[in-house]
DNA sequence: ATTACTATTTGATAGTTGTCAAACAATAAA
DNA sequence: TTTATTGTTTGACAACTATCAAATAGTAAT
């Protein structure tokens, strides 16, 4: 497979984000996702105690909610925040979720 | 039963507010309950097209999480959004969620 | 080619969730 | 004291979810 499929900005779903954000796994992976950074599966998940198969799981449903993009290089996924197309889409809202998570630490 | 049980502010939880208003139904009562006001459980879910232990079920999910407040007045159940304790607690979090509801129509 | 690496897929499982229907509880009105 | 109103609770059920383990797939290195 040489591009996995990603949901067009305007086809992002409100209470897909927001369920994609709630679970704390995926909640951490996308605070450790800074602005504009790429992170390897292997290297977003290394210090999360789940097993490699559940991240994949993550994974998927933060690329399917359209909360993050992958990238393919080699035998590496590279992940990265769709930062500006959720601000496009919901101004403020990544924001404010990321803000709060980094306050409460989850 | 003269009151409901309520977390306290410093108890909510980030995932679980998001959780709570990850759910279209959750998420329109939430839009229906604009700042300071104050709906009994039967008009909150008068337009929707859910069976009324559903709604109940939701009212109770919104409460536990500490999205709302519900007080009992007679044979009502008044809700109300937890607006400062929520704000006190996840900056901008209920604004950017409530604006990206309204503009996206759920 | 063979081996190692990175990640996904499949299968299984236990727990959670949204929903309806029916029964119940509490309060107010008659 | 009946009757009506407003919600909750319980039970049942199908769908979904997070998780691990094992098998698989694709790529890179040897």
């Amino acid at each position: 497979m040489r591009q996995l499929p990603h949901p067009a900005t305007e086809d992002i779903q409100l209470t897909e984000v927001l369920r994609a954000l709630a679970d704390p796994v995926r909640l951490e992976l996308v605070r450790k996702l800074g602005d504009g950074i790429e992170l390897a599966c292997s290297t977003a998940g290394d210090d999360l105690d789940v097993h490699k198969s559940t991240l994949s799981h993550h994974y998927r449903t933060l690329r399917e909610s359209g909360v993050t993009h992958t990238r393919i290089d080699g035998r590496q996924r590279l992940l990265s925040l769709r930062r500006d197309d959720l601000d496009a889409r919901f101004p403020g809202l990544l924001d404010s979720i990321i803000t709060a998570a980094d306050r409460v630490g989850v």
